[in-house]
DNA sequence: CCAGACGTTGTT
DNA sequence: GTCTGG
DNA sequence: CCAGACGTTGTT
DNA sequence: GTCTGG
């Protein structure tokens, strides 16, 4: 599962791990980023790679109401060639969603214990995701996205049984923008099976509002 | 044929 | 309980 | 994901 | 738009 993650780092790392450059962006700190918000994905245009902000929650073009997006934040890997709602945007509208770390939480007595994932070296890496574009009846779009999920590596298991796939490796982030064949993704929606870290955080995390840089900060 | 759903996670 | 908003 | 709202009537 | 259920 992945509804909540962050994106702290700064353009010169961003134009170096992503491989693009984008003229005027401005690539404020992020350590919380919640379901219905704009999120920075990437996709390819021709040979090129281009950014594009997106509202997170998957709207398909079909939809009457964009409300059904609040349910569409994830998409299963093991059921995305089967799914209307994610089918078309699989095999043809496939994006990066670059990020540093993301926040599951799991219930301790009463409380919501939020915890912080990240790749054991701390480095960013791109969540595999999806778009769709959606047209209001008065005309004007809407561009959403979804993470897909797959099973729990070794890392986040004990505190859930679903993950975000993580592309670290811009190979694989390359095919995921690439491949029209379908052999091509099989391997790449498996749990991450590179090194992992995870710590608790302040529950302060909780509030979607929240977006500060404490939040990151081991508790 | 038309009507209605189209999703995931987590919890029980 | 269920939906919407962030 | 979690937090917060969820409604109508009538009055200003 | 496309599939499932009736």
């Amino acid at each position: 599962m992945c509804g909540r993650f962050t994106l702290t780092i700064d353009l010169l790392t961003f134009i170096e791990l992503f491989q693009i450059e984008i003229p005027g962006l401005n690539l404020t700190p992020r350590y919380n980023i919640a379901p219905s918000q704009p999120v920075l994905t990437i996709l390819k245009q021709g040979s090129q790679r281009t950014a594009q902000q997106m509202r997170w929650g998957l709207i398909p073009s079909w939809a009457k109401e964009p409300s059904i997006g609040y349910k569409m934040i994830n998409a299963r890997a093991e059921t995305l060639e089967e799914k209307p709602s994610f089918r078309n945007s699989f095999r043809h509208r496939r994006c990066l969603i670059p990020a540093d770390g993301f926040y599951e939480w799991r219930k301790e007595g009463k409380q919501k214990q939020p915890y912080r994932f990240t790749l054991a070296d701390q480095k960013a890496f791109a969540f595999a995701g999806i778009w769709d574009r959606w047209i209001s009846p008065d005309g004007s779009e809407i561009i959403s996205c979804s993470i897909i999920t797959t099973e729990a590596n070794d890392t986040v298991k004990p505190l859930h049984h679903r993950m975000p796939v993580i592309l670290a490796e811009p190979q694989l982030q390359q095919i995921w923008l690439d491949f029209d064949n379908p052999g091509e993704f099989k391997g790449l929606l498996k749990p991450y099976a590179g090194r992992m870290a995870a710590y608790p955080v302040s529950p302060a995390v909780n509030s979607p509002k929240v977006d500060e840089p404490g939040l990151i900060l081991p508790v």
